[in-house]
RNA sequence: GGGUUGCUAGCUCAAUGGUAGAGCUGCGGACUUUUAAUCCGUAGGUUCGGGGUUCGAGCCCCCGGCGACCCA
């Protein structure tokens, strides 16, 4: 037995741990191999094998690999539940008999739940029916230091997000929500490249930050001496692109945005922007519409999307559009249009209890209005209709209603998943719009836009009239499985445990 | 930003201002068909950090750290 050796700095258990790798090294026989004579996966047995009655034996002798996730001791008999891969289980069976009375001591004394193993034997099923491995020669395949959580107790969530290395071990949802999102963006990409779109690579480190109206991050260049940003958006780049007559692209990345973490927001955030030339907002609701419908068959088989939790939500047909301030009228019990004084959406926000910025533009007490009051309201996913020209400095003009840019928003679950528009693409309009952001930059908006020169450059060289749109990767994925953003991105950004 | 609230053993959680406990995990023992195995025994703590009040603080007060929820 080995004795345990006193430490300050780490718990028993894991000390323990750390003994028993020790007496594997000390014996030769190696904690870490540098690799196993694995011949078999645990997927495939469970797929061969999966159906065999009790006590059944095969005749077929495989090595296999596998996390000890339980392990049950009956003395001359010990079983352990192996998982590999994508959470399939296999149970082993070590037995004196086969064994012999020194492995099975060490398969006692020296294996921890947690701990990978190699096992060779026979594949056979037990009295009870499992399928199972009958053990002729077991070798340690990577020694854990580390005690798992309890089974059968869920982790906290904090826990879970900052060692999503354990809840991926423990929580078969947490791998199946990994491998969820692979379905769903290649999905994206099939789906685009069958519309002739192509994938491009804009940059993230940008010596403007532009293309939506958020805080960036900075950093800094050594070599050239400047500050850099790191990117909010694709889209000045991509408009470039499309300048250039590269008239259908698309881009799947990391944004980041200088603000809160909350259940629908994270500082870094996968998107999803795609333009497309000769097409307006109404062409690219239908194709969002249909790469989402697209993604969700692709995922679940089905556009009645059935969420973690169970609960099923239909995704089918054609979505609703509505008019934002025709909805919002009806809510507050008065018309409001784009030319409603400032002192009636004042008034308005202060019975509702809505705080608001004084220099804000009116456009967003009209947004802050339509939030409280109708948005809550939606059963499914809704279109919503023409925003103010004041918030969309990036947004071509309604073509017959006045003080409205052709733009919607896409809502699903209560969140904002998608945002597409009729693009700006006259450069004369484009530069007045940007001065007017460089003016609310310069009292103070932080969020503001900058005047990208070479971008409005681009433009006089003539965009063709052009939609656009932008998606939340992340936010698709909790429209789909019902998560918050913290389960759907596998690692989120999270603040250190402790200060170093 | 404001309010409420949480942080205790490896994990999940208890504990009127008065000796910090339980279950699982671990360790020792029994057991050749278990499924969260079972049974007996046993160990494990800087109660997030710092300061204060008190004879005495996991608990009360202040400051800080990391979360959660609600409001706008």
């Amino acid at each position: 037995m080995t004795t345990v050796t006193e430490s300050l700095e780490v718990p028993e258990q894991v000390q323990i741990r750390m003994d028993k790798r020790a007496e594997l090294v000390e014996r030769g026989m190696q904690a870490y191999p540098v690799s196993v004579p694995i011949d078999a996966t645990i997927a495939e047995l469970r797929a061969q094998y999966g159906n065999l009655e009790a006590e059944a034996s095969t005749g077929k002798i495989v090595g296999i690999a596998g996390r000890v996730i339980f392990s049950r001791n009956t003395g001359k008999l010990c079983f352990a539940t192996l998982s590999a891969g994508s959470g399939e289980t296999i149970q082993a069976m070590v037995s004196l008999a086969e064994v012999g009375e020194e492995s099975l001591a060490d398969w006692k004394s020296l294996v921890d739940l947690g701990d990978y193993v190699f096992v060779h034997g026979e594949v056979i099923t037990s009295k009870r029916g499992e399928l199972s491995v009958m053990v002729d020669s077991w070798q340690m395949a990577a020694k854990a230091l580390r005690p798992l959580p309890v089974a059968h107790k869920d982790m906290g969530e904090e826990s879970r997000v900052r060692q999503r290395y354990v809840d991926l071990i423990m929580r078969p949802q947490a791998q199946e929500m990994a491998r969820l999102r692979v379905k769903a963006v290649a999905a994206l990409r099939n789906s685009l490249a069958q519309r002739d779109y192509l994938e491009i690579e804009t940059p993230m480190l940008q010596t403007q930050p532009g293309g939506a109206t958020a805080r960036p991050f900075v950093t800094h260049s050594n070599a050239f001496g400047i500050d850099l940003f790191l990117r909010i958006a694709p889209e000045l780049f991509l408009k470039r692109a499309v300048v250039g007559g590269l008239e259908r692209v698309f881009e799947i990345n990391r944004n980041f945005r200088n603000e809160g973490a909350d259940s629908t927001h994270s500082p870094e955030f996968a998107m999803l922007e795609f333009y497309q030339a000769f097409a307006d907002y109404q062409v690219m609701a239908t194709i969002t519409r249909e790469l989402i419908q697209e993604a969700a068959v692709a995922v679940h088989g089905s556009l009645q999307v059935t969420h973690f939790d169970g609960s099923v939500h239909d995704l089918s047909g054609v979505w609703p559009q509505i008019d934002l301030y025709g909805e919002l009228s009806t809510a507050v019990g008065q018309e409001i249009s784009p030319q409603t004084p400032r002192e009636t959406l004042e008034a308005l926000c202060e019975s509702a209890g809505i705080k608001y910025a004084p220099n804000s533009v009116n456009g967003k007490l009209v947004e802050e209005l339509f939030e409280h009051h109708v948005i809550s309201t939606f059963t499914g996913p809704t279109f919503v209709m023409h925003f103010p020209v004041d918030t969309s400095p990036l947004t071509r003009d309604h073509r017959d209603r006045e003080g409205v840019v052709e733009k919607w928003d896409l809502y699903v679950d209560g969140f904002e998943l998608a945002t597409g528009y009729s693009e700006l693409v006259d450069p004369v309009i484009q530069r007045e719009r940007l001065i007017e952001q460089a003016k609310l930059g310069a009292k103070g908006d932080k969020e503001a836009m900058t005047l990208d020169e070479d971008f409005l450059r681009a433009l006089e060289h003539g965009m063709p009239p052009s939609g656009g749109v932008g998606m939340g990767l992340d936010r698709m994925l909790m429209a789909l499985t019902g998560l918050g953003i913290r389960e759907t991105i596998l690692f989120p950004l999270v603040k250190p445990e402790r200060d170093q």
